[in-house]
RNA sequence: UCCGGUGUAACUCAAUGGCAGAGUGAGCGGCUGUUAACCGCUAAGUUGUAGGUUCGAGUCCUACCACCGGAGCCA
């Protein structure tokens, strides 16, 4: 929706000033634009100012024959990051990069920067940015991924409202871990001790036999010392469960929606996806069906170009890299040794020693993106797997519960919204892909 | 947690154990079409911290701190 666009009479107050955005809708006009100055060029009688305003960047441009001396004055002491209100006409002009500029008319400063800004045109280590990451974001890489996250987030969420699926919020302080599997992160809790999420799935279970179809959208942490590329101590999932879906289903379902995320992104956020250069032509060939391999596959494939990997290891990084550079969209790569797996995971009754699940790799080296399959719906069953993983079953009893009031066959997965941001960026590390990461060795700012 | 690496000007980096340097950015000056503009000038340092070796340490040694890359674990 366009802010400015709308009328009074619908209760919206009308904005005095354009976005920078919307500029193409006001060419001749006399238009007032807010913002802040990230780049200055000066020529004697003539400077130019390249404004930002979060939607876009625009060249403005001062003559000094067309302004006051005192106008004039104030453009020339302009420094990087000052905030500013800009009045002047717009004009089309090809030597400026958005095809429009304005032509400076009156300047008033919000406020001048008290030193100088961190972020300038000159070289930039990674270490320094992270440090400056509250600053860091206004740059227009940064930006341009934000947005792109935006639109994942949002593709996300229209898909499974549409199909069905009711948003259901998980708790983030949980008695005890999930998954009995990842570090979890321990905080006082009154008397006690609480522990922050690594995964609202199991409550998901308890929503799906409430709503039928759910999906919790939220933080999840893993207080894994993981140092890659990959990893965040705190990153974004979004976990859709449905009663009476089988791992057919699920993947018919995972592959679905992220089709349908890669397509929104392609079809919303070309201009980012330049800003990125990222080549879309990969972006692109995302269509379904996705290729679907078995465990038992993928360790033939891997045998026979050479890789020493022997039947119920699970598979790492370079494993997977191996398996998705075979093929130019998503893999879906299901049925693992149950042993790789967590207690939750239905056996195959076909073959008890492979789960009925599911993890869907990332083109281009990317990585896991999303990992689930069926779950173990009987109790018998259940009970003796959460023994097996030498978990406490009292914990437990809650979760129990759902496979003894009316159990069904029911299915999900997650999705990890920071590796799917940075596959559709093309990013080689997901600290970028999220406005204040959190890593084993970073927690400021 | 393990393996490897880095720490010098605001930023990115040089400097054989022997005077602390460059580029970028910033400031000042010049220029009416620039777009990481260009040209000239200027300022800018407790070499991560603590200790040690040495006539002399940015450089060698020890410890610590911070960060970077990778592995394992996972999304």
């Amino acid at each position: 929706m366009n802010i400015s666009e709308l009328s009074d009479n619908k209760g919206v107050f009308i904005m005095q000033y354009i976005r920078i955005d919307e500029i193409n809708k006001h060419a001749d006009e006399e238009v007032q634009i807010k913002g802040w100055v990230t780049h200055i060029r000066s020529s004697g009688k003539l400077i130019f100012i390249e404004i930002r305003d979060g939607s876009e960047r625009v060249q403005c441009v001062v003559y000094k024959g067309d302004v006051t001396p005192e106008i004039f004055e104030t453009a020339d002491g302009l420094t990087i990051e000052t905030s500013l209100m800009i009045s002047g006409s717009v004009r089309k002009d090809t030597r400026s990069k958005l095809g429009y500029e304005i032509g400076v008319k009156s300047i008033q400063v919000v406020h001048q920067p008290k030193d100088e800004f961190p972020i300038s045109p000159k070289e930039h280590g990674v270490a320094f940015l992270h440090e400056q990451r509250h600053l860091w974001i206004r740059s227009s890489r940064q930006v341009a991924i934000l947005r792109i996250r935006a639109t994942i987030v949002k593709a996300a969420r229209d898909f499974l409202d549409r199909n069905g699926f009711i948003l259901f919020d998980t708790p983030i302080l949980t008695p005890t871990s999930c998954e009995g599997t990842s570090t979890l992160f321990e905080t006082p809790y009154f008397s006690r001790s609480a522990y922050l999420t690594q995964s609202g799935q199991l409550y998901d279970e308890a929503g799906a036999m409430a709503l039928g179809r759910v999906y919790s959208f939220g933080p999840t942490f893993r207080a894994e010392k993981s140092k890659t590329r990959r990893h965040l101590t705190e990153f974004w999932m979004v976990e859709p469960e449905a009663a009476f879906f089988d791992l057919d289903m699920d993947m018919k379902l995972a592959e679905e929606f992220v089709a349908y995320i890669v397509s929104e992104v392609l079809k919303n956020n070309t201009y980012e996806l330049e800003t990125l250069e990222r080549n879309i032509v990969k972006l692109e060939t995302i269509e379904t069906p996705f290729p679907r391999i078995s465990y038992d596959e993928a360790i033939d494939i891997l045998k026979s170009t050479g890789h020493e990997v022997i039947w119920g290891d699970d598979l790492g990084g370079d494993e997977e890299t191996v398996i998705s550079n075979r093929y130019d969209r998503p893999v879906l790569i299901h049925r693992y040794p149950v042993e790789c797996k967590a207690f939750y995971m239905k056996s195959d009754p076909q073959r008890s020693n492979v789960s009925l699940c599911c993890d869907m790799l990332a083109p281009e080296g990317y990585g896991e993106i999303i990992g689930g399959g069926q779950r173990e719906d009987d109790y018998e069953t259940l009970l003796n797997k959460i023994k097996h993983h030498k978990l406490d079953p009292e914990p437990f009893q809650w979760y129990l519960d759902l496979r003894r009031y009316g159990s069904v066959p029911h299915a999900g997965f997650g999705l990890g919204i920071e590796r799917t941001v940075a596959w559709l960026c093309g990013l080689n590390h997901v600290r970028e892909t999220i406005p204040f990461p959190r890593l084993m060795d970073r927690i400021h700012p």
